[in-house]
DNA sequence: GGAAGCATGTAAAGTGTTACATGATTTT
DNA sequence: AAAATCATGTAACACTTTACATGCTTCC
């Protein structure tokens, strides 16, 4: 059997919750999962086609009229890969690889207002992430809730409530950088 | 002037902390940024050559008998380009690529059961992480802060204080599994 | 009529990880 | 004597992102 990534179980697991083509693949990563597994048309069109070949998807004809359109099913070997993923034990370890924490490890090398203009920074990034996940994907995924299918919320809610965490602990960083003075070096 | 990218500065910053060698900025990595910004020595070495060439560091010879290592300095316009990329506005969106949770986005297609051990298995993650920063790399940044060197143990602590955030909420979430039965599906 | 969105793909560049290769020194 | 650690690098592979390329359909 094929070696399938973290991309193709993307791939599988978006055409069970019943999306169709390639292109809504893309777009509905965008609106769901993309603050954990982003993914771009180059790499969805491929993917599809290897899984294709694979046996772990079908893929018949959707066209309208003159716009083309492929529609993808999953097999019952895709199903089975799918499920054995989802049971195998977690072997990439947790990282959470982010330019923002990299600068701040670095921030002795900044003045106390260079450092709070840093931390600022940070703090609007981690809100502007809490917001759109807030706004503009949880409620997509509440009335799939409702339908018996709750991870996706549960998932959104994971991103809200944990990007809200770091925004509040930014926050009091900033306090306490605002009230102690820099202590000297050395 | 040359493009530098975020394992550039990590090189640029681990130097100006006083770590010499390629090895040792490797190995400072592991035990400090890692969950943050993992490197290489394969990124490492290459890395440094390309920014001596570029005039940001200056290499010397550091042989200790018979074994070889070469020791950095960070040139004034490596300074330069360290602080400017501290100051500039961060660009790249914040995103938390883990396979963890987008397994999580699909549990749906779980037994209750095995859903609880997908949690079980991502909280325990979580909390392997958390002990690891706690325990192995905090306590090597508190020194520094006595230092006036702040900012290692400031990432270390925050990193602590959300794997132990995300930890506890995956924790209410199995409770909630394990209390509510599961609904059905249409 | 123009803009936005639907739809599919290829090519190239950039980035990161794993495997390979070698040898010295220090610690157990 | 063996194991662990110090020390430096290359090569291959895997993966991601950006740019390019094309054309249809729907909405304003």
């Amino acid at each position: 059997m094929v070696k399938l990534r973290p991309a193709s179980f993307l791939m599988l697991g978006m055409l069970r919750l019943g999306v169709r083509s390639g292109y809504a693949i893309k777009k509905a990563t965008d609106i769901s999962v993309r603050f954990f597994w982003p993914t771009s048309f180059s790499q969805v069109y491929p993917e599809l086609t290897e899984l294709e070949q694979n046996g772990l998807v079908t893929r018949r004809d959707d066209s309208h009229g003159a716009r083309a359109r492929s529609a993808y099913d999953v097999t019952e070997d895709g199903e089975t890969a799918l499920i054995e993923w989802l049971r195998s034990p977690v072997t990439t370890p947790l990282k959470f690889r982010d330019e923002g924490v990299l600068r701040l490890y670095f921030a002795d090398e900044l003045s106390r207002e260079e450092q709070l203009r840093l931390v600022w920074r940070i703090r609007e990034r981690a809100r502007a992430s809490e917001l759109e996940l807030r706004e503009n994907i949880l409620p997509l995924a509440d009335p799939l809730t409702g339908k018996g299918i709750a991870f996706p919320g549960i998932v959104a809610k994971l991103g809200v409530d944990t990007f809200a965490y770091v925004e509040q602990w930014l926050g009091r960083l900033e306090a306490e950088l605002e009230e102690a003075p820099p202590q000297d070096r050395g």
